[in-house]
DNA sequence: GCCAACGTTGGC
DNA sequence: GCCAACGTTGGC
């Protein structure tokens, strides 16, 4: 089993939003490393740290975990989706995506704070110029953010 | 709103 | 296949 990291824009869909929903299909990302993550590599149980990015206060705010298989995001089908893609068929889908359900909501975890722990250094997230908005955790960055949320 | 960093596009 | 231009991300 493995970990993962996805952002969110809380203006868009927040915590609290999947508090609400209990899970959520994953749609709309169109970066071909986080789709390969999805497609390829993530599985049902895998824990998902959910992260608030592009707001007032970034950082962890809940845990999640995978609940379905990646399989064709059906938005870029819909020319009326702003994630609509015109070269996407569906004999040849190009982006993917998973479920994901509601473990708990936690005390929002700041980027700030995570940033001091030594332990969470390499942390992808903390990379200089990462964009990325779904990356693996290592299990000992893991294990090491369960104790602190 | 600024800006660094990165991904994508398209002309050649 | 190169690379300049452009668009997007996301913290500050």
């Amino acid at each position: 089993m493995r970990h993962w990291l996805m952002k969110s824009e809380p203006s868009d869909y927040s915590i609290d939003d999947l508090v609400r929903d209990g899970s959520i299909p994953w749609v709309g990302v169109r970066n071909y490393q986080a789709r390969n993550f999805m497609r390829d590599e993530m599985k049902v149980g895998d824990g998902v740290l959910f992260y608030h990015s592009s707001c007032a206060e970034p950082g962890i705010a809940g845990l999640a975990e995978v609940s379905r298989l990646a399989y064709p995001d059906a938005t870029q089908f819909d020319p009326a989706s702003p994630y609509f893609d015109p070269k996407a068929t569906l004999e040849n889908p190009r982006w993917y995506h998973v479920e994901i359900r509601l473990v708990r909501k936690t005390v929002l975890l700041p980027l700030t704070v995570i940033r001091e722990f030594d332990e969470l250094a390499g942390m992808r997230l903390l990379q200089r110029g990462n964009r990325l908005s779904v990356t693996p955790v290592e299990l000992k960055e893991w294990q090491f953010l369960l104790n602190h949320l």
